[in-house]
DNA sequence: ACTGTGACACTGG
DNA sequence: ACCAGTGCCACAG
C-alpha cells in the first residue's frame, strides 16, 4: 500500500462537499479539509478548488493553525466575514481550539461510523 | 505524456 | 515569534 487508494470522486467534488459541510460559525484548515476529502497530502489542491468552485464558504477555510493564508484584501475580507459568523480571532489567527470543525468520516452516502 | 502550478504544511535558522 | 526554504500531490494546458 503505497498510500490510500484515491477516492473515486475527483478532488474538486470531494473537497467541495466537505467544505459545504462546515457549519456556520465554524472553520477548518486546508490540510483538514483535504484529509476529510480523502487527500491527506493535498492541502494545496483545496485552494485550487476554492478558486474553481464558487458558492463555497471559502472563508471558513484557513491555513494551519487557523492562520489566514490569503494575501491581499481578500484576507481582510475573510476575517471580516468570519467575525460576522461569530468566529473570534486571536490576533492574526482564529481560535482553532474552539472553532475548528471536526469532519465526520467518509462523506460518502452512508456514514460508516465504525473505525 | 510532460511540465507547471498552487488561498499549504512543516522544519530549521 | 517571524521569515525562508523544501516537500507534497492532483489537476490543467
Amino acid at each position: 500500500m503505497k498510500r490510500p487508494p484515491t477516492p473515486k470522486l475527483p478532488i474538486a467534488a470531494a473537497v467541495a462537499a466537505v467544505i459545504r459541510k462546515i457549519p456556520r460559525g465554524r472553520v477548518s484548515t486546508y490540510g483538514a479539509v483535504a484529509e476529510a476529502a480523502g487527500y491527506p497530502r493535498c492541502a494545496r489542491h483545496v485552494s485550487k478548488v476554492l478558486n474553481h468552485v464558487p458558492g463555497l464558504p471559502w472563508q471558513r477555510v484557513l491555513g494551519a493553525g487557523g492562520r489566514i493564508s490569503l494575501p491581499g484584501e481578500f484576507g481582510f475580507e475573510q476575517r471580516f466575514l468570519l467575525e460576522s459568523e461569530g468566529v473570534r480571532f486571536k490576533g492574526l489567527r482564529v481560535d482553532m481550539a474552539s472553532y475548528e470543525h471536526h469532519f465526520t468520516r467518509t462523506p460518502r452516502k452512508v456514514s460508516s461510523r465504525k473505525k
